[in-house]
RNA sequence: GGGGGCGUGGCGAAGCUCGGUAUCGCGGCAGGCUCCAGACUUGUUGGUCACCGGUUCAAAUCCGGUCGCUCCCA
Protein backbone atom coordinates (compact mmCIF):
# COMPACT_ATOMS: atom_id res chain seq x y z
CA UNK A 1 0.00 0.00 0.00
CA UNK A 2 0.97 3.36 -0.93
CA UNK A 3 1.68 5.92 1.86
CA UNK A 4 0.29 8.81 0.21
CA UNK A 5 -2.87 9.98 -0.48
CA UNK A 6 -3.75 11.72 -4.29
CA UNK A 7 -7.46 11.97 -4.65
CA UNK A 8 -9.13 15.51 -6.21
CA UNK A 9 -10.21 16.19 -2.79
CA UNK A 10 -7.41 15.23 -0.93
CA UNK A 11 -3.19 14.69 -1.11
CA UNK A 12 -1.51 13.66 1.32
CA UNK A 13 1.82 11.93 2.14
CA UNK A 14 4.69 11.57 0.85
CA UNK A 15 4.44 11.53 -2.81
CA UNK A 16 5.56 9.03 -5.08
CA UNK A 17 5.45 9.96 -8.80
CA UNK A 18 6.25 7.00 -10.47
CA UNK A 19 3.97 5.02 -8.60
CA UNK A 20 1.21 7.74 -9.75
CA UNK A 21 2.28 7.39 -13.50
CA UNK A 22 1.63 3.88 -13.14
CA UNK A 23 -1.18 3.99 -11.17
CA UNK A 24 -3.62 6.77 -13.37
CA UNK A 25 -1.92 5.16 -16.67
CA UNK A 26 -0.90 8.68 -17.74
CA UNK A 27 2.99 8.68 -19.85
CA UNK A 28 5.76 10.28 -18.45
CA UNK A 29 7.07 13.35 -20.24
CA UNK A 30 10.50 12.65 -21.68
CA UNK A 31 13.42 14.73 -23.05
CA UNK A 32 11.99 13.36 -26.77
CA UNK A 33 8.23 15.12 -26.23
CA UNK A 34 10.34 18.09 -25.03
CA UNK A 35 12.82 18.60 -28.06
CA UNK A 36 9.38 17.74 -29.72
CA UNK A 37 7.58 21.31 -28.14
CA UNK A 38 10.95 23.42 -28.47
CA UNK A 39 10.91 23.22 -32.23
CA UNK A 40 7.28 24.68 -32.40
CA UNK A 41 7.97 27.35 -29.63
CA UNK A 42 12.06 27.80 -30.21
CA UNK A 43 12.44 27.61 -26.14
CA UNK A 44 11.33 25.72 -23.54
CA UNK A 45 9.98 26.45 -20.32
CA UNK A 46 11.71 25.46 -17.02
CA UNK A 47 8.72 23.48 -15.83
CA UNK A 48 9.48 20.81 -18.14
CA UNK A 49 12.73 20.31 -18.44
CA UNK A 50 12.45 20.35 -14.56
CA UNK A 51 9.80 17.45 -15.12
CA UNK A 52 7.68 19.77 -12.77
CA UNK A 53 5.02 19.11 -15.64
CA UNK A 54 5.91 15.10 -15.65
CA UNK A 55 3.27 13.69 -17.31
CA UNK A 56 0.69 13.78 -19.90
CA UNK A 57 -2.21 12.08 -22.36
CA UNK A 58 -2.32 12.20 -25.67
CA UNK A 59 0.23 15.44 -25.79
CA UNK A 60 1.82 14.02 -29.72
CA UNK A 61 -1.68 14.24 -31.17
CA UNK A 62 -2.31 17.30 -29.80
CA UNK A 63 1.13 18.38 -31.41
CA UNK A 64 0.14 16.45 -34.44
CA UNK A 65 -2.81 18.57 -34.76
CA UNK A 66 -1.23 21.73 -34.39
CA UNK A 67 0.82 21.41 -36.61
CA UNK A 68 -1.68 20.15 -39.31
CA UNK A 69 -2.87 23.73 -38.64
CA UNK A 70 -5.55 22.01 -36.08
CA UNK A 71 -5.03 24.13 -32.94
CA UNK A 72 -6.34 22.75 -29.75
CA UNK A 73 -7.50 25.28 -26.75
CA UNK A 74 -6.92 25.10 -23.21
CA UNK A 75 -8.70 24.24 -20.24
CA UNK A 76 -8.01 24.84 -16.66
CA UNK A 77 -9.82 25.35 -13.96
CA UNK A 78 -10.12 26.13 -10.03
CA UNK A 79 -12.47 25.05 -7.08
CA UNK A 80 -12.89 28.47 -4.85
CA UNK A 81 -13.12 27.59 -1.57
CA UNK A 82 -10.44 30.33 -0.10
CA UNK A 83 -7.32 32.58 -1.38
CA UNK A 84 -5.01 31.34 -3.87
CA UNK A 85 -1.62 30.30 -3.04
CA UNK A 86 1.15 29.81 -4.71
CA UNK A 87 0.62 26.02 -5.41
CA UNK A 88 -2.87 27.23 -7.32
CA UNK A 89 -0.61 29.62 -9.20
CA UNK A 90 2.48 27.29 -10.42
CA UNK A 91 0.50 25.46 -13.14
CA UNK A 92 -1.43 28.26 -14.42
CA UNK A 93 2.22 30.36 -15.14
CA UNK A 94 2.74 27.56 -17.16
CA UNK A 95 -0.67 27.45 -18.78
CA UNK A 96 0.05 31.12 -19.66
CA UNK A 97 3.14 30.20 -21.08
CA UNK A 98 1.47 27.62 -23.00
CA UNK A 99 -1.35 30.13 -24.24
CA UNK A 100 1.83 32.80 -25.06
CA UNK A 101 3.76 30.23 -27.09
CA UNK A 102 0.84 28.56 -28.87
CA UNK A 103 -1.23 31.77 -29.11
CA UNK A 104 -4.12 29.77 -28.50
CA UNK A 105 -7.06 30.14 -26.48
CA UNK A 106 -7.79 29.48 -22.46
CA UNK A 107 -11.11 28.41 -20.89
CA UNK A 108 -10.80 29.06 -17.58
CA UNK A 109 -13.14 27.38 -14.85
CA UNK A 110 -14.55 28.55 -11.58
CA UNK A 111 -16.39 25.41 -9.88
CA UNK A 112 -17.83 27.21 -7.23
CA UNK A 113 -20.87 24.50 -7.65
CA UNK A 114 -18.16 21.56 -6.67
CA UNK A 115 -16.79 23.45 -3.45
CA UNK A 116 -20.24 23.60 -2.26
CA UNK A 117 -21.49 20.39 -3.06
CA UNK A 118 -17.78 18.81 -1.48
CA UNK A 119 -17.86 21.52 1.49
CA UNK A 120 -19.60 21.25 4.17
CA UNK A 121 -19.31 24.40 5.65
CA UNK A 122 -19.25 26.69 2.58
CA UNK A 123 -22.35 28.48 1.44
CA UNK A 124 -23.08 28.14 -2.26
CA UNK A 125 -23.02 32.40 -1.84
CA UNK A 126 -19.14 32.42 -0.50
CA UNK A 127 -18.49 29.81 -3.26
CA UNK A 128 -19.40 32.62 -5.21
CA UNK A 129 -17.75 35.39 -4.01
CA UNK A 130 -15.00 33.33 -4.21
CA UNK A 131 -15.15 32.60 -7.70
CA UNK A 132 -14.60 36.48 -8.05
CA UNK A 133 -11.72 36.87 -5.76
CA UNK A 134 -10.00 34.00 -7.46
CA UNK A 135 -10.66 35.66 -10.69
CA UNK A 136 -8.87 38.00 -9.62
CA UNK A 137 -5.28 36.23 -8.95
CA UNK A 138 -5.88 34.68 -12.57
CA UNK A 139 -5.88 37.59 -14.25
CA UNK A 140 -3.36 39.20 -12.17
CA UNK A 141 -0.76 36.57 -14.07
CA UNK A 142 -1.43 38.85 -17.58
CA UNK A 143 -3.70 36.37 -19.56
CA UNK A 144 -4.29 37.71 -22.80
CA UNK A 145 -7.80 38.79 -22.70
CA UNK A 146 -8.72 38.53 -26.27
CA UNK A 147 -8.01 34.64 -25.88
CA UNK A 148 -9.13 34.01 -22.30
CA UNK A 149 -12.39 32.90 -21.03
CA UNK A 150 -12.90 32.73 -16.93
CA UNK A 151 -16.41 31.84 -16.25
CA UNK A 152 -18.02 30.47 -12.75
CA UNK A 153 -20.08 27.54 -13.13
CA UNK A 154 -23.19 29.22 -11.48
CA UNK A 155 -22.26 32.00 -14.16
CA UNK A 156 -22.63 29.53 -16.61
CA UNK A 157 -24.75 27.16 -15.76
CA UNK A 158 -27.37 26.81 -18.28
CA UNK A 159 -24.83 26.15 -20.87
CA UNK A 160 -22.75 23.68 -18.80
CA UNK A 161 -26.28 22.22 -17.66
CA UNK A 162 -27.99 21.55 -20.91
CA UNK A 163 -24.55 19.86 -22.06
CA UNK A 164 -23.53 18.04 -18.90
CA UNK A 165 -26.86 15.96 -19.18
CA UNK A 166 -25.72 14.00 -22.30
CA UNK A 167 -22.40 13.10 -20.57
CA UNK A 168 -24.55 12.44 -17.42
CA UNK A 169 -26.60 10.01 -19.03
CA UNK A 170 -23.21 7.87 -19.93
CA UNK A 171 -21.88 7.50 -16.74
CA UNK A 172 -23.18 4.99 -13.95
CA UNK A 173 -23.29 5.55 -9.72
CA UNK A 174 -20.77 2.93 -10.24
CA UNK A 175 -18.56 4.36 -12.14
CA UNK A 176 -18.27 7.00 -9.91
CA UNK A 177 -17.87 5.08 -6.68
CA UNK A 178 -14.94 3.68 -8.40
CA UNK A 179 -13.48 6.19 -9.97
CA UNK A 180 -13.71 9.52 -7.26
CA UNK A 181 -14.27 6.55 -4.10
CA UNK A 182 -17.78 8.44 -3.26
CA UNK A 183 -20.00 6.11 -1.21
CA UNK A 184 -23.75 5.80 0.66
CA UNK A 185 -23.37 8.75 1.85
CA UNK A 186 -22.28 11.32 -1.03
CA UNK A 187 -25.17 13.67 -1.81
CA UNK A 188 -26.45 13.77 -5.06
CA UNK A 189 -24.95 16.48 -6.58
CA UNK A 190 -21.29 15.26 -5.90
CA UNK A 191 -22.15 11.74 -7.58
CA UNK A 192 -23.40 14.02 -10.56
CA UNK A 193 -20.58 16.71 -10.36
CA UNK A 194 -18.09 15.11 -12.46
CA UNK A 195 -20.42 15.78 -15.80
CA UNK A 196 -20.44 19.51 -15.41
CA UNK A 197 -16.61 19.66 -14.97
CA UNK A 198 -16.39 17.73 -18.36
CA UNK A 199 -18.08 20.09 -20.25
CA UNK A 200 -15.17 22.81 -21.04
CA UNK A 201 -13.60 19.67 -22.55
CA UNK A 202 -15.98 20.20 -25.50
CA UNK A 203 -16.82 23.54 -24.93
CA UNK A 204 -14.91 25.21 -28.32
CA UNK A 205 -16.05 22.25 -30.10
CA UNK A 206 -19.72 23.00 -28.78
CA UNK A 207 -19.37 26.55 -30.26
CA UNK A 208 -17.85 26.00 -33.76
CA UNK A 209 -20.03 23.05 -33.91
CA UNK A 210 -17.07 20.89 -35.07
CA UNK A 211 -14.64 18.77 -32.94
CA UNK A 212 -11.75 21.21 -31.71
CA UNK A 213 -8.83 19.62 -29.80
CA UNK A 214 -8.82 20.43 -26.37
CA UNK A 215 -5.73 20.19 -23.45
CA UNK A 216 -6.03 20.92 -19.94
CA UNK A 217 -3.18 21.59 -17.79
CA UNK A 218 -3.52 20.46 -14.35
CA UNK A 219 -2.47 18.88 -11.11
CA UNK A 220 -2.05 14.96 -11.26
CA UNK A 221 -4.82 14.76 -8.53
CA UNK A 222 -7.33 16.22 -10.88
CA UNK A 223 -6.80 13.73 -13.62
CA UNK A 224 -9.92 11.11 -12.85
CA UNK A 225 -12.24 13.77 -13.85
CA UNK A 226 -10.71 13.95 -17.60
CA UNK A 227 -9.91 10.47 -17.31
CA UNK A 228 -13.86 9.94 -16.91
CA UNK A 229 -14.18 12.87 -19.42
CA UNK A 230 -11.61 10.92 -21.88
CA UNK A 231 -13.93 7.55 -21.56
CA UNK A 232 -17.31 9.26 -21.79
CA UNK A 233 -16.72 11.73 -24.67
CA UNK A 234 -15.78 9.50 -27.89
CA UNK A 235 -19.01 8.09 -27.28
CA UNK A 236 -20.38 11.56 -27.64
CA UNK A 237 -18.68 11.72 -30.77
CA UNK A 238 -15.98 14.57 -29.38
CA UNK A 239 -12.42 13.96 -28.73
CA UNK A 240 -10.65 12.80 -26.23
CA UNK A 241 -9.07 15.71 -24.38
CA UNK A 242 -5.70 15.63 -23.71
CA UNK A 243 -3.91 16.71 -20.55
CA UNK A 244 -0.43 18.03 -19.61
CA UNK A 245 0.06 17.19 -15.49
CA UNK A 246 2.03 18.63 -12.83
CA UNK A 247 3.68 17.45 -9.44
CA UNK A 248 2.35 19.44 -6.42
CA UNK A 249 4.15 22.60 -4.68
CA UNK A 250 5.15 21.11 -1.32
CA UNK A 251 4.43 22.38 1.76
CA UNK A 252 6.77 24.29 3.93
CA UNK A 253 6.66 21.71 6.42
CA UNK A 254 7.43 18.16 5.50
CA UNK A 255 5.24 15.88 3.34
CA UNK A 256 2.20 16.30 1.58
CA UNK A 257 1.19 19.36 -0.92
CA UNK A 258 0.77 23.23 0.28
CA UNK A 259 -2.66 23.46 1.08
CA UNK A 260 -4.99 26.62 2.50
CA UNK A 261 -6.13 24.25 4.99
CA UNK A 262 -2.49 24.79 6.71
CA UNK A 263 -2.41 28.45 6.66
CA UNK A 264 0.95 28.58 8.12
CA UNK A 265 2.78 26.25 5.82
CA UNK A 266 1.35 27.83 2.58
CA UNK A 267 2.07 31.26 1.19
CA UNK A 268 -0.85 32.56 0.41
CA UNK A 269 -1.05 35.66 -2.76
CA UNK A 270 -2.71 38.23 -0.03
CA UNK A 271 0.62 37.19 2.42
CA UNK A 272 2.29 40.75 3.65
CA UNK A 273 6.53 40.70 3.39
CA UNK A 274 6.67 40.16 7.00
CA UNK A 275 3.68 37.23 7.14
CA UNK A 276 5.95 35.48 3.96
CA UNK A 277 9.45 35.79 6.22
CA UNK A 278 7.95 34.28 9.14
CA UNK A 279 6.73 31.48 7.38
CA UNK A 280 9.57 30.76 5.32
CA UNK A 281 12.09 30.89 8.57
CA UNK A 282 9.76 28.62 9.86
CA UNK A 283 10.11 25.86 6.81
CA UNK A 284 11.73 22.73 6.78
CA UNK A 285 15.00 22.26 5.50
CA UNK A 286 17.51 19.65 5.11
CA UNK A 287 19.96 21.37 7.12
CA UNK A 288 22.05 19.61 9.42
CA UNK A 289 22.14 19.91 13.40
CA UNK A 290 24.74 22.76 13.56
CA UNK A 291 27.03 25.35 11.35
CA UNK A 292 29.45 23.33 12.40
CA UNK A 293 28.57 19.93 10.67
CA UNK A 294 26.98 21.98 8.13
CA UNK A 295 30.08 23.00 6.74
CA UNK A 296 31.76 19.53 6.73
CA UNK A 297 28.87 17.39 5.60
CA UNK A 298 27.09 20.00 3.23
CA UNK A 299 23.00 19.87 3.32
CA UNK A 300 20.22 17.60 1.75
CA UNK A 301 18.22 19.53 -0.95
CA UNK A 302 16.52 16.50 -2.15
CA UNK A 303 14.34 16.62 1.01
CA UNK A 304 14.08 20.26 1.97
CA UNK A 305 11.11 22.40 1.88
CA UNK A 306 13.32 25.92 0.63
CA UNK A 307 15.18 24.27 -1.97
CA UNK A 308 12.22 22.77 -3.65
CA UNK A 309 10.49 26.25 -3.97
CA UNK A 310 13.62 27.77 -5.33
CA UNK A 311 13.80 24.87 -7.70
CA UNK A 312 10.40 24.90 -8.73
CA UNK A 313 9.08 28.27 -8.89
CA UNK A 314 11.64 31.13 -7.59
CA UNK A 315 15.05 29.62 -9.01
CA UNK A 316 14.18 29.11 -12.47
CA UNK A 317 17.34 29.88 -14.20
CA UNK A 318 19.49 26.65 -14.24
CA UNK A 319 23.08 28.28 -13.44
CA UNK A 320 21.43 29.50 -10.40
CA UNK A 321 19.85 26.86 -8.98
CA UNK A 322 22.84 24.78 -9.66
CA UNK A 323 24.87 27.49 -8.23
CA UNK A 324 22.61 27.15 -4.93
CA UNK A 325 22.19 22.96 -5.16
CA UNK A 326 26.51 22.97 -4.94
CA UNK A 327 26.76 25.84 -2.78
CA UNK A 328 24.30 23.87 -0.39
CA UNK A 329 25.43 20.37 -0.49
CA UNK A 330 28.97 21.55 -0.42
CA UNK A 331 28.70 23.14 2.88
CA UNK A 332 29.09 26.66 1.84
CA UNK A 333 25.57 27.92 2.05
CA UNK A 334 23.89 27.55 4.92
CA UNK A 335 19.85 27.70 5.43
CA UNK A 336 19.17 31.03 7.20
CA UNK A 337 21.29 32.50 4.32
CA UNK A 338 19.40 30.57 2.00
CA UNK A 339 15.69 31.52 3.40
CA UNK A 340 16.76 34.66 3.07
CA UNK A 341 17.18 34.41 -0.48
CA UNK A 342 14.11 32.64 -0.98
CA UNK A 343 12.19 35.76 1.39
CA UNK A 344 13.44 37.72 -0.84
CA UNK A 345 12.29 36.38 -4.02
CA UNK A 346 9.10 35.44 -3.12
CA UNK A 347 8.28 39.35 -1.57
CA UNK A 348 9.12 40.38 -4.93
CA UNK A 349 6.92 38.33 -6.97
CA UNK A 350 3.94 38.95 -4.59
CA UNK A 351 4.59 42.43 -4.44
CA UNK A 352 4.51 42.64 -8.43
CA UNK A 353 1.37 40.54 -8.00
CA UNK A 354 -0.62 42.21 -5.36
CA UNK A 355 -0.21 45.15 -7.96
CA UNK A 356 -1.38 43.39 -11.04
CA UNK A 357 -4.33 41.95 -8.93
CA UNK A 358 -5.51 45.23 -7.93
CA UNK A 359 -5.86 46.17 -11.36
CA UNK A 360 -7.41 43.58 -12.39
CA UNK A 361 -10.12 44.67 -10.48
CA UNK A 362 -10.80 47.33 -13.56
CA UNK A 363 -10.52 44.99 -16.06
CA UNK A 364 -12.29 41.87 -14.46
CA UNK A 365 -15.23 42.18 -16.87
CA UNK A 366 -12.83 41.79 -20.13
CA UNK A 367 -12.21 38.18 -18.95
CA UNK A 368 -15.51 36.86 -17.10
CA UNK A 369 -18.05 35.03 -19.03
CA UNK A 370 -21.90 35.10 -17.41
CA UNK A 371 -24.79 33.68 -18.69
CA UNK A 372 -27.17 35.54 -16.04
CA UNK A 373 -31.14 34.71 -16.25
CA UNK A 374 -32.93 37.58 -14.42
CA UNK A 375 -36.29 36.42 -14.38
CA UNK A 376 -37.69 39.13 -12.47
CA UNK A 377 -36.79 41.63 -15.24
CA UNK A 378 -37.77 39.49 -17.84
CA UNK A 379 -41.10 39.02 -16.57
CA UNK A 380 -41.24 42.88 -16.27
CA UNK A 381 -40.44 43.31 -19.72
CA UNK A 382 -43.06 40.86 -20.67
CA UNK A 383 -45.87 42.62 -18.14
CA UNK A 384 -45.26 46.28 -19.89
CA UNK A 385 -45.16 44.89 -23.40
CA UNK A 386 -48.72 43.48 -23.17
CA UNK A 387 -50.12 47.06 -21.51
C1' G B 1 -43.71 6.83 5.30
C1' G B 2 -40.98 3.42 9.09
C1' G B 3 -36.55 2.34 12.01
C1' G B 4 -31.42 3.54 13.59
C1' G B 5 -26.60 6.47 14.36
C1' C B 6 -24.20 11.05 15.16
C1' G B 7 -23.57 16.66 16.68
C1' U B 8 -17.80 17.92 22.69
C1' G B 9 -11.73 23.72 21.92
C1' G B 10 -9.10 24.68 14.47
C1' C B 11 -9.22 19.00 13.25
C1' G B 12 -9.97 13.83 15.10
C1' A B 13 -11.74 11.42 19.30
C1' A B 14 -12.86 9.86 24.87
C1' G B 15 -16.36 10.92 28.66
C1' C B 16 -22.76 9.84 28.54
C1' U B 17 -24.73 2.95 30.90
C1' C B 18 -23.49 4.09 37.23
C1' G B 19 -25.42 12.70 37.01
C1' G B 20 -20.91 16.52 40.54
C1' U B 21 -19.03 22.34 35.56
C1' A B 22 -14.25 18.56 30.58
C1' U B 23 -9.83 14.57 29.03
C1' C B 24 -6.48 12.76 25.07
C1' G B 25 -3.96 13.05 20.21
C1' C B 26 -2.87 16.46 16.24
C1' G B 27 -2.56 21.69 15.59
C1' G B 28 -1.49 26.82 17.30
C1' C B 29 1.60 30.21 20.43
C1' A B 30 6.15 31.17 23.55
C1' G B 31 11.03 29.56 25.47
C1' G B 32 15.35 26.06 25.29
C1' C B 33 18.45 23.48 21.58
C1' U B 34 19.74 24.74 16.22
C1' C B 35 23.00 29.04 10.96
C1' C B 36 17.33 28.07 10.30
C1' A B 37 13.57 24.38 10.24
C1' G B 38 12.72 19.44 11.89
C1' A B 39 13.49 16.02 15.93
C1' C B 40 13.78 16.55 21.12
C1' U B 41 12.32 19.39 25.43
C1' U B 42 9.75 23.04 28.79
C1' G B 43 5.63 26.00 29.22
C1' U B 44 1.04 27.89 27.21
C1' U B 45 -3.53 29.51 24.53
C1' G B 46 -8.29 27.66 22.65
C1' G B 47 -14.61 24.58 24.43
C1' U B 48 -21.54 28.71 27.15
C1' C B 49 -20.10 19.90 25.50
C1' A B 50 -25.77 21.81 18.31
C1' C B 51 -30.12 24.68 20.23
C1' C B 52 -34.50 25.36 23.63
C1' G B 53 -36.89 23.76 27.89
C1' G B 54 -37.56 20.28 32.12
C1' U B 55 -35.96 17.02 36.42
C1' U B 56 -32.12 17.80 40.31
C1' C B 57 -28.59 20.92 45.53
C1' A B 58 -25.85 19.71 40.89
C1' A B 59 -26.37 17.69 33.69
C1' A B 60 -21.95 17.02 28.27
C1' U B 61 -24.14 13.01 31.08
C1' C B 62 -31.37 11.80 32.73
C1' C B 63 -36.32 13.49 30.27
C1' G B 64 -39.11 16.34 26.33
C1' G B 65 -38.79 19.19 22.02
C1' U B 66 -36.16 21.76 17.87
C1' C B 67 -32.33 22.07 14.20
C1' G B 68 -28.33 19.95 11.36
C1' C B 69 -25.55 15.64 9.33
C1' U B 70 -26.07 10.55 8.19
C1' C B 71 -27.40 5.00 7.42
C1' C B 72 -31.01 1.17 6.45
C1' C B 73 -35.96 -0.23 4.89
C1' A B 74 -40.47 1.40 2.03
Amino acid sequence: MPNFIVTPWEVSGEIDYDKIIQEFGIEPIDDKLISRIKEITSEIHPFLTRKIFFAHRDLNWILDEYQKGNPFYLYTGRGPSGDIHLGHIMPWIFTKWLQDKFNVELWFQLTDDEKFLFNQSLSLEDAYKYSYDNALDIIALGFDPKNTFIFSDIDLAGTLYRNALKIAKKITFSTIKATFGLNNSANIGQIFYTSIQTVPAIIKSLIEGRNVPCIIPHAVDQDPHFRLSRDVLPKLGYYKPASIQCMFLPSLQQGGKMSASMKHTAIFTKDTPDIVKKKVNNAFTGGQASAKIQRELGGNPSICSVYKYHFMFFTLDNDEIKIIHSRCTGGDLLCGECKNNLIQKINKFLLKHQEQREKAKDIIENYLLKEKVDLKSIIKEKMEKSN
